[in-house]
DNA sequence: ATGTTGACTGACTAATCAGTCAGCCTGGCG
DNA sequence: CGCCAGGCTGACTGATTAGTCAGTCAACAT
């Protein structure tokens, strides 16, 4: 693993823990086995490595459920992958997501520039989950649901389930398979059209 | 206002927007209008404060689901009004919904005497929500699906509604009614026993 | 009058932080 | 071999921080 790549590694599972501003860039220097400066060798500055944590990990999440959502069968079929690639990715990514949404307001002041890439980004998330409802809509296997409204729904529980997990006041059980089945039960028609 | 009180809503507020660790005690003497020394006669340290702010949002929370659940009618019912006031207060209390969520952190390493206070209040939230299904699971309101999974699905899509308004990068639609009546589709028999 | 209390003040301090910089080390090239 | 580029180092700095403390002041009691 290369000395970049242990930072991010390091810095990741650091502000997970103790925030951004709770994290001092000796100690991800120490935690990575570098020096201080080398932190500053790879990231012009320590909001950079935040950044690059963040921007990974959403383009990652992005490409995953546009190649979910691209298979064959109905709507509904699709929804079903992008439900479970979801649930999948964050349990691989617990902790860069939450970094994630965590410390969004570090993103928020940057001239907006940053603030556009990031909300784009996120657009499409819901964009994606619409169009298989809309697809799901055309084919008759997903309900008449307005279709935005219901692409957030979705986004919201997943959302839900990573911080009540993250939160950790409360134990909670596992709920990939009733978080699909109350999907199922709530959208899916069972009777496409041929 | 007494000075105590203008320094919680200070604090509260800058916690929100700026987090705890990137809040200088010294900025929430300026914006409650107190000297440095006051926000330390008041509270023991900074950590106080965010105990204190938090400990005040949760009782709160706790007692208004506890009151609406104890209503007559159905379990539908009751549950229905704990929904409401749920996403209520949600509006009410963005901020200190905001800190609380975010700063538990800083909650967890107190020796574990803390952490179990939050976690017992914590859990009385799932146990309200699971009476009230189970009690309209008795009187024929409420279908008969897993009461603990359940009360967590119904707490996780509360929460995931105020991180995803919090998060900022989305422009969310109003869900209220729509949350309500997903659960009513997915809960509600529409025929309790008289 | 004198004493006591406690809210309140703001200058102060020891510690910590993000970021800098002068220079070290190593591998490739002529 | 000498030379160079650039990844890498860690001591250093100026700024900021949480928390302290000696003392002011107004209210009230004796």
């Amino acid at each position: 693993m290369s000395k970049k790549q242990s930072i991010l590694t390091a810095a990741t599972e650091l502000f997970a823990r103790q925030g951004f501003n709770g994290t001092a860039t000796s100690e991800i220097a120490r935690k990575a086995g570098v020096a201080q400066g080398t932190v500053f060798h790879h990231f012009k500055c320590k909001e950079n490595l935040l950044i690059s944590i963040c921007d990974e990990l959403v383009t990652k999440y992005v490409e995953g459920i546009k190649e979910a959502a691209q298979g064959s069968g109905t709507g509904w079929d699709a929804l079903e992958r992008v439900l479970w690639f979801s649930l999948n990715f964050m349990a691989e990514r617990t902790e860069s997501i939450t970094v994630a949404f965590r410390e969004t307001r570090v993103l928020q002041h940057e001239g907006g520039e940053l603030h556009d890439h990031f909300s784009a980004l996120m657009s499409q998330i819901i964009d994606v989950k619409r169009d298989c409802i809309e697809r799901g809509q055309a084919d008759g296997s997903i309900r008449q649901v307005d279709p935005y409204k219901t692409a957030f729904l979705l986004y919201i529980l997943i959302k839900g389930i990573h911080h009540t997990r993250a939160h950790g006041l409360l134990q909670v059980p596992d709920l990939n398979t009733e978080v699909v089945e109350f999907w199922r039960q709530s959208l899916a028609t069972g009777n496409p059209h041929q």
